[in-house]
DNA sequence: TAATAAGTTGCTATATTTAGAAACTTTTTC
DNA sequence: GAAAAAGTTTCTAAATATAGCAACTTATTA
């Protein structure tokens, strides 16, 4: 029985199809992160940073600007992102070991 | 064998201990269910909206304006009242099936 | 390597968020 | 039910994000 890193895992599992849970790999919330997530997602649909825009209604240097995180965006502009290029955003919040519930 | 709707079962996994999988249960990134996620970390953490809006330097007005999602947050300023309540906030993309990896 | 496409940066203006203060409403506690 | 605490709302000002445009740099490809 082979020894595996949680990094190993962690290249093992993602992508690859099985239960949502399988699925969830996640990163912490900040913009450097989220920007390169839009140009993954971007580079996936093979869209160039003009093509999203348009898609959006805005110009090639606004998805610049995202991509690189040259400074924090609103919910508003990285939910309208994400549904452009078809993709889903989630999100989950820890507090201690437990997961913070709605009410 | 006894059947469980896909709610039932989140009902009975959310909350529980597990695997980091398991515990993965994700909400659609929007302002509405993030603001209810503060108030809700607040809450568990046995804060006023005061005493929270003291931890971040803000009066408890803002709190409040956050949690009933007046405005369409920056990414920044979710993250300032996270860290203010010792959570951790995580996401993750999905495209298609798989899922948008960093490069 | 020249031409074109794609992406970045600097500037400006506008829109929106952040924030405080105070008045107000709702909830809790005595 | 009165008093206190907690939360909400409205108004205002300041900070920041959004956005376009044009010039620039970096890739691509012919």
């Amino acid at each position: 029985m082979k020894k595996t890193t949680l990094a190993e895992m962690k290249d093992l599992y993602i992508g690859k199809e099985g239960t949502p849970e399988r699925d969830s790999y996640e990163y912490e919330l900040k913009m450097e992160i989220l920007g390169r997530m839009i140009k993954s997602a971007r580079i996936e649909r093979k869209m160039t940073q003009e093509e999203l825009g348009k898609l959006i209604g805005v110009q090639k240097s606004q998805i610049s600007k995202l991509e690189s995180s040259a400074n924090s965006a609103t919910i508003d502009t990285i939910m309208k992102v994400f549904r452009a290029l078809k993709a889903e955003i989630n999100f989950n919040v820890k507090i201690e070991d437990n997961f913070v519930k709605l009410t």
